[in-house]
RNA sequence: GGGCUCGUAGUCGAGUGGCAAGACGUCCGCUUCACACGCGGGAGACCAGGAGUUCAAUUCUCCUCGGGCCCACCA
């Protein structure tokens, strides 16, 4: 059992579950990774030292498609389907040792015990488990249905993993016969003529009105389609007529369902023409000339302008991605967005309008879930079906995991049509479905049923914004489909990283900044730091040198500070050394008493942002730039005193706890400090907690009572009081332009009636801290300070 | 075209229906026995613009402008 360890069997203590985004192994953890794990290890410390069992996996999203490239640039394309496998697998390994490094060299404080990985055996059951219990309920299905399709990957593709960009392309005018008259239709895709199953123009268009109902003729092919209307057609784009083409685009695809029109499948899965007759065979470019060329000798091809438009291509390769028909695996989503959306309104957000992005999203599902990508380096999609009739036959779940592309089913005969032609499913999943189910996997489920009653749903989850609609999307519908819950209690999404020009850090562009070179040159705390201080989490941050040493300067400010409450108070103070207890050690203590409750606050709603802001608040000027200056002249006296005891108490006290509430965020310097103060190891202490005042004005320090009746106000208001003319008095001394530690005269205090006990009282002190021969103190309506050099 | 979001001093960035945090930078002063990666002090914001609600708006509502993200359309 490690420190950071959780305690399976303790069932007492009140469990703290996260759920880490996985990362996908690709050799190197990039700066918005850093910043999810610097920011969750604070919350994950900070629940430790505040008594809770922290569950803290850590997880890798191992199977995919740039492994495959990367595998295919090494070994060629030569290998089995299972030696291709081990060999992506051997890679994805590799990559995420290195990986696993950065994240502990950025302190990661996650349970090691813990990990998991998506291409392991058991990780694979119980994706397959999850789809057969999908499949079970009918919400896992089969069928032949228009995809985006990649014809360079050879797979299909989801629509998270299309990018549009614009591009110049032609418009072209081509005529169709309608008995004696025709039709001018405008289409960019001339190449796919052959596919043309309608003419559609707009119901309101009354160039055309006449013409719906009637036949036209595709040129070149010469079938007879028919002319069609529809409100989905631009009056204004082209003629306003567009030809139906199965599949051009997505509204081709509408049409054709709304329409019931003829299936002509225009390419096949390289991208090449089929159906057309002479051109089979051919690439979609060559085929755009060719049909362009034969449209001219005959005179059909009326006008072609140059337009700009978008055009959606894989992000991976930047192949154009087609529409075509294929049969791939479905789960149902489209008819359940109401129930993510019911689901996601459940949890917290944090922000709380990120939950508009899934909203939106689940708004706008078109098709179901396409969950079958052609590829070898992925889970297994568990399922085997007949040929013949097309009958899925599914494994035993005492069987999981499988692999049908490699195994046999065992069943011999459909048992439907009694076919024996049983075919094992070639594709594996999308990578979302390994990821979908995170916070079921790191409760136990589906075997650990006592872990899962207690760890589920997680605690919180942190993700970027970037990912709503895909991780917390597919994780929100498949939890609810499983299991019928919501599966995280808090989302924390994160703003992106920005490089320091302000835009995403691409490496095409060059601005990436890496965690390591950071690391390399300011060390974990500084760059944890950072991210604490690094603004309201749910913002995008651009990252400049220039925060990163302000993290940097506080880091050294303590280190120096607590280099002086060292040389100052060499040794532990047992007991709290009450008689020599003045005004300022009361003043600091409360303050410190006030981070506590503040830093609190901001730990328990997981802001970082202001429980660092609030901690280096207090210590940099509470702490370091009154107190410390005040107490120098106490603890520097030879003959150490009642006074001096206190003093080096408090100095040690304050220091002892500050490191408590800051350790979270910079653990190590935090850790080293402690050490050189002799105090037990900081994870092994509790938090500090906030301690409520007895009554208006007392003051309880480490359970003893401060009475204002000591000194006749508010110990904060004479602290305040007393530093006010500290204050004052050092503005003179800048205004005069001396040092601040130069020997002056005198300093004559007018202070109403209120505080004269107070600062009469104080007044050799103050005379000691300002460097003051002499103090004189008079009852005056307003307050004022004057000094005589 | 629609949605979400942001717009606070040169920069970063909190915050609130009632005198606008803090930091960096800048300017002035100070080599103070923890720290010049420091200390003290100063300047700098009509809280994007306009309208409305209110005794009171930077904060709520609407509109405009500008930035970002997302969605749809683009035959």
């Amino acid at each position: 059992m490690g420190i950071f360890s959780f305690h399976h069997e303790d069932e007492s203590r009140r469990l703290f579950v996260i759920d880490p985004p996985p990362p996908f192994t690709d050799g190197a953890l990039h700066m918005g990774q850093a910043y999810w794990v610097s920011y969750i290890d604070a919350l994950a410390r900070y629940k430790r030292m505040r008594g809770f069992n922290v569950l803290f996996p850590v997880g890798w999203d191992m199977q995919g498609f740039p492994s495959e490239i990367a595998t295919e640039k090494k070994y060629g394309k030569s290998l089995q389907r299972d030696e291709f496998y081990a060999k992506c697998a051997e890679l994805s390994q590799q990559n995420l040792e290195v990986m696993k490094k950065q994240m502990l060299s950025l302190g990661a404080s996650f349970d090691q015990s813990l990990e998991y990985k998506t291409l392991s055996e058991s990780y694979r059951r119980k994706v397959q488990f999850a789809l057969l219990t999908l499949f079970k309920k009918g919400m896992t299905y089969r069928m032949k249905h228009s995809v985006s399709w990649c014809t360079n990957c050879v797979t299909s593709i989801s629509r998270e993993e299309i990018e549009e960009r614009e591009e110049s392309s032609t418009l072209n005018t081509i005529a169709f016969e309608v008995g004696s008259e025709s039709i001018n239709i405008s289409t960019t895709r001339p190449e796919l003529l052959h596919a043309c199953v309608a003419v559609a123009v707009n119901p309101d268009d009354e160039r055309y009105s006449k013409l719906v109902g009637k036949k036209a003729v595709v040129p070149i092919y010469g079938r007879k389609v028919p002319i069609i209307a529809d409100q989905i057609v631009d009056k204004g784009f082209g003629t306003g007529a567009e030809m139906v083409c199965t599949f051009g685009d997505k509204n081709d695809v509408l049409l054709y369902h709304k329409h019931g029109l003829e299936l002509v499948e225009a390419i096949d899965e390289h991208g090449k023409l089929k159906n057309s007759g002479e051109l089979d065979g051919m690439s979609l470019k060559d085929a755009r000339v060719k049909v362009l060329e034969k449209l001219k000798e005959k005179k059909l091809l009326i006008e072609t302008t140059a337009i700009k438009h978008q055009v959606k291509k894989h992000d991976r390769c930047s192949t154009n991605v087609e529409l075509l028909s294929s049969t791939q695996w479905f789960i149902k989503t489209k008819d359940f967005s109401d129930k993510i959306i019911e689901s996601g309104k459940s949890i917290t957000w944090d922000p709380d309008f990120a939950v508009q992005r899934l909203i939106d999203w689940a708004q706008f599902i078109e098709w179901d879930w396409n969950i079958s990508r052609n590829r070898i380096f992925g889970t297994p999609i568990p399922f085997w079906y007949c040929a013949d009739c097309g009958e899925v036959i599914a494994p035993e779940e005492s069987d999981l995991p499988v692999n049908p592309a490699l195994e046999k089913a065992k069943v011999q005969k459909c048992p439907k049509c009694g076919s024996e032609s049983i075919v094992g499913e070639q594709a594996t999943c999308d990578n979302w479905v390994d990821s979908a189910i995170t916070p079921l996997i790191i409760a136990g489920w589906p075997d650990d049923k006592n872990l899962f009653e207690r760890a589920y749903p997680s605690t919180v989850r942190i993700q970027g914004s970037d990912i709503v609609r895909t991780w917390a999307f597919y994780t929100i519908f498949m939890n609810w489909a499983l299991v019928g819950q919501k599966p995280i209690e808090n989302m924390l999404i994160n703003g992106m990283v920005l490089g320091p020009d302000g835009t995403e850090m691409h490496k095409s562009l060059g601005n990436s900044i890496y965690p390591e070179e950071v690391l390399s040159k300011y060390g974990t705390d500084v760059l944890r730091l950072w991210v604490a201080m690094s603004g309201s989490i749910g913002k995008d941050k651009r990252f400049s040198y220039e925060e990163v040493d302000k993290a940097k300067a506080f880091i050294t400010k303590l280190k120096n500070s607590a280099k002086f409450v060292i040389k100052a108070a060499p040794a532990a103070i047992e007991e709290q050394p009450h008689k020599g207890m003045g005004i300022f050690d009361v003043w600091v203590l409360n303050r410190l008493n006030m981070a506590i409750k503040s830093a609190t606050e901001a730990y328990d709603s997981f802001n970082l942002y202001a429980a660092s802001s609030k901690l280096m608040d207090f210590y940099w000027h509470d702490f370091c730039d009154y107190y410390i200056e005040n107490v120098k002249h106490r603890v520097s006296e030879p003959e150490k005193g009642e006074s001096a005891k206190a003093a080096a108490y408090t100095l040690r006290h304050v220091l002892s706890t500050f490191l408590q509430l800051i350790s979270p965020i910079i653990p190590f310097v935090a850790e080293e400090i402690n050490e050189t103060l002799g105090n037990e190891s900081l994870m092994a202490q509790q938090m500090p907690k906030y301690a409520e005042k007895k009554s208006g004005a007392d003051y309880v320090i480490n359970g003893v009572v401060f009475s204002s009746a000591i000194v006749d106000i508010d110990y904060e208001d004479a602290g305040t009081m007393l530093n006010n003319v500290i204050g004052e008095v050092r503005k003179q001394k800048a205004a005069s332009r001396i040092a601040l530690n130069k020997q002056i005269s005198s300093i004559h205090i007018n202070v109403p009636e209120a505080y004269y006990n107070v600062v009469k009282g104080y007044s050799a002190e103050l005379g000691k801290i300002c460097k003051a021969e002499k103090v004189s103190v008079s009852v005056s309506e307003s307050y004022s300070v004057a000094i005589n050099i």
